[in-house]
DNA sequence: CTAACTGCAAAAACTTTGCACTTTT
DNA sequence: AAAAGTGCAAAGTTTTTGCAGTTAG
């Protein structure tokens, strides 16, 4: 088990069952993005989001996708990896887990280890007396294929 | 051997030594902020460095404290803490190491562990395939004294 | 019908850039 | 004197906000 939620039918359903239950209202634009985030299993960027949510939907603002995601990210099922620059997200994973980015074709994948990591985070606790609720893992090199070039 | 710099008198020295070997200029401005760097075994914002160089150099503009912290970034002498809004500066470990900051008062604590770091990094290569060159480790959670609170 | 949501445009917040002027070497 | 650095103001980015108009429940 990596924490992964299922496939993206039901990914999408969960979505839009927490925003049901949570009261808030099932508009075009909402279930469009929300499909969006549940589809992609790469990291999209607010940007890229908006890009194709656009495709479908032209009359959709910026201010609607980070409205969205606010809303999303609030509900605890929507994780951003909040990266200097412009945030990415991970819909699949609401989870904090360690995030691998390629510093030549800029692809992001999740790392899984998730004993190692929860392991990591019980010392850290230990030796700094903090007491931790979230982290943000990111390991930056060269992936695979970019190795090869 | 936790990798932090011995002491303040020494890292300035080191700063500047590094500043003139690359053939960079001493100007008054860029003794302060180095000093300020060394001197700060915080993790200061843009935002503060700006106003602490402020009270002893009141011309000093904001531009040139990001110029030099740029440069101090390239010579791989600091290390930015790259934090979505704004970011820190960790000059006394220029190393990648982990961070732990506080949701409640906002500090940032170094994270020691060198070894289990190191061990995870070696993990995640190896699932993952990645040739991790730098991480960035962020933990969130309360610090010892705003638990008390 | 009412409360919530959208889209727009303006503003915020942080960072970068261009350029004339000044300073270091 | 030449090259490099500073400071200012303008511009760039990403994200947030206020508000009038629209839509879901």
């Amino acid at each position: 088990m990596d924490g992964r939620i299922n496939d993206t039918q039901d990914r999408t359903e969960q979505l839009l069952a927490t925003l049901r239950q949570s009261d808030y209202r099932m508009t075009p634009q909402r279930m469009a993005l929300v499909r969006l985030i549940a589809e992609s299993d790469d990291h999209p960027s607010v940007a890229q989001l908006y890009a194709q949510v656009r495709a479908q939907f032209p009359s959709m603002s910026l201010a609607t996708v980070y409205k969205t995601l606010d809303l999303l990210k609030d509900l605890g099922e929507v994780f951003e990896i909040g990266l200097r620059d412009d945030s990415h997200y991970d819909g699949s994973r609401p989870v904090p887990h360690p995030h691998l980015i390629c510093i030549r074709c800029q692809k992001i994948v999740d790392g899984d280890l998730d004993t190692p990591v929860r392991r990591l985070v019980a010392e850290m606790e230990q030796t700094s007396g903090f007491q931790i609720t979230r982290h943000q893992l990111n390991f930056y090199g060269l992936c695979p294929d970019c190795q090869k070039i």
